[in-house]
DNA sequence: GTGAAAGCGCTAACAT
DNA sequence: ATGTTAGCGCTTTCAC
């Protein structure tokens, strides 16, 4: 059934069908019900393929994730995903796995589908994949980051200084040996902002270096035990612990209860990255947090904005981050 | 720049660039490095929006899920986003919020851009949601159960055994007095399924039916000190809860905790859902297990072979659940 | 307000 | 192995 089957079974001709599919007002009140009915009859839908072949517009918006499965990434993809359907965009989700060319192959073919934007959870892109962007000239909405020399347009805060704060903190809260435990991955750029400014600032105060013990899954919690353990054994007995990602913080907390180990007497410890249960483990854990639902929602009403044409005032927002103290330091 | 372009500037047809970007064997060592060098001088990119109408293939497969925030439903988006990624699928993902309306609306959007296959983790279908799937005619997979009445495919387990087995252990464990706490949403109808199986079995075990307390959102492990203290105040003192969802579950161990209940020795407590938590909190956590990756893959492959025209074998998959029993009950 | 004509950029089917 | 022809189903543009 297309179109013109329709327009036939009305009456009328294939543009006045369209017209009143995309707006019933352009067409007059009597051929508006003869077409109604013609569609409703025949259970006609609108091949929207051809319609973005048409009009090159695809009303879809892509997004990248290091990984949906991790919830800090889903929380923006569901923002997203919500504040687009409204205006009739579908959101179109690539999993990149930290590595920057898995990026660039997703980047390539949503680019390909001419997908109307594309949401940016970074990976330190490869030139091409900036170049691809560049030529395919959508628009783009870095997210988590408040980069310097922004492809397109940004919403994110200032990693590098979530991680002083942090060390801020810790010091102020008489804590004299740092460590800091973060993802490996060589493609998570942002995690290595946040122990770039947390040993910065460490520095600044006059500490020594953090020790740093890296990790390979962000969100495994076993490693807790392993990690607190290496801590124990660590070379001048850290005892502060900053955890690049709330998972292993919350991890470590629990493994701390069995192993009798007393938080934060023993050992102070603070995640980047605020956890729903953050508040309930026990001691409660001292967090970074970042709006992430608006994290998504701005990005999308940025790419609404473009959409309309609508130039951005403020093609880089910076939605902060907040620094929760509780009971774990 | 259009494929026509490319031929030009490599001197052969529009066909033959066609054909090299699909199938690189179908056209000779010559003319495929010409139109190699053709491709990469002009950075041409195909415009797969053009492809999909002319060969009514879009490459692309949609996921309804009730939220993609709960980890529980981002894991098989990410597993079938990891096993369509190899074939050149890319997933397009729709949040229902556990309502079918927005379900069918979703599907209406989805069948409209042509999607190849939608996998369902449904909601309660309207009436209408079906006709439209029927009409589509496209591949569909229902995921999370195992309908007697299938639109097409299906991947999942047998919801109700899963309650039942749950009551069997309870009741094995010498706990007589069960509630049960689940999700208040209509649609959400799995969740139904494991609390119609449990009452049943607890029936025939010749146990009092379940004291039931519903509850609004499935991941806000807050809740559990507001459902503990209801558990505490009920009728006749349930010495057991099967919690339909392990979040809920979690929030009332580490509740428990501050609020000194002993578990399980004052309540058992087990959950349907395993949760990374579950083997970490103290008590660990009894619950039910689902291969969650695998339902997603499945579903994945399942695809891929009707894609592939080689008719379904076994058209529902039953991936089966675990008891995990741990120190909580 | 309505309709006719001309593509959008690709692939299927056929011919060579 | 390569080229030619004819759409895919819609929207844009322009005429009435």
């Amino acid at each position: 059934m297309r179109i013109e089957d329709v327009a036939a079974a009305a009456g009328v001709s294939a543009q006045t069908v369209s017209r009143f599919l995309r707006n019933p007002d352009l067409v007059s009140a009597g051929l508006a019900a003869r077409v109604r009915a013609a569609v409703e009859a025949n259970g006609y839908m609108p091949n929207r393929v051809a319609g973005a072949l048409a009009s090159n517009r695809s009303y879809i918006v892509a997004i990248l994730v290091p990984t949906i499965a991790n919830p800090i990434h889903a929380l923006p993809v569901q923002a997203l995903t919500d504040a687009l359907r409204p205006a009739g965009y579908q959101v179109l989700v690539g999993a990149t796995g930290y590595d920057p060319t898995t990026e660039e192959e997703l980047v390539a073919a949503f680019v390909g589908r001419r997908v109307d934007g594309i949401v940016l959870t970074g990976t330190g892109f490869t030139p091409r994949t900036r170049a691809i962007l560049a030529h395919a000239g959508i628009p783009v909405v870095q997210l988590w980051e408040l980069p310097d020399d922004p492809i397109d347009m940004a919403v994110g805060f200032d990693n590098e200084a979530s991680g002083e704060a942090v060390a801020r903190h810790l010091h102020a809260r008489g804590y004299r040996r740092l460590a800091v435990l973060s993802h490996a991955a060589a493609g998570d750029t942002r995690s290595l902002a946040r122990c770039r400014g947390f040993a910065r600032e460490a520095a600044r105060l006059g500490l020594p270096a953090p020790l740093s013990y890296p990790y390979e899954s962000p969100t495994d919690m076993t490693q807790g035990a392993r990690l607190l353990a290496l801590l124990r054994e660590g070379v001048g007995r850290p005892d502060a612990v900053f955890c690049v990602g709330a998972p292993i913080a919350i991890g470590i907390i629990l493994a701390a209860a069995g192993a009798g180990v007393a938080i934060p007497g023993e050992l102070a410890v603070c995640a980047f990255g605020d956890n729903d249960l953050a508040p309930l483990v026990s001691p409660a854990l001292t967090t970074v947090r970042v709006p992430r639902q608006e994290l998504g929602r701005q990005a999308a009403l940025m790419l609404l904005e473009r959409f309309a044409a609508r130039g951005v005032a403020e093609p880089v927002v910076d939605v902060g981050f907040e620094l929760v103290v509780r009971a774990s330091t």
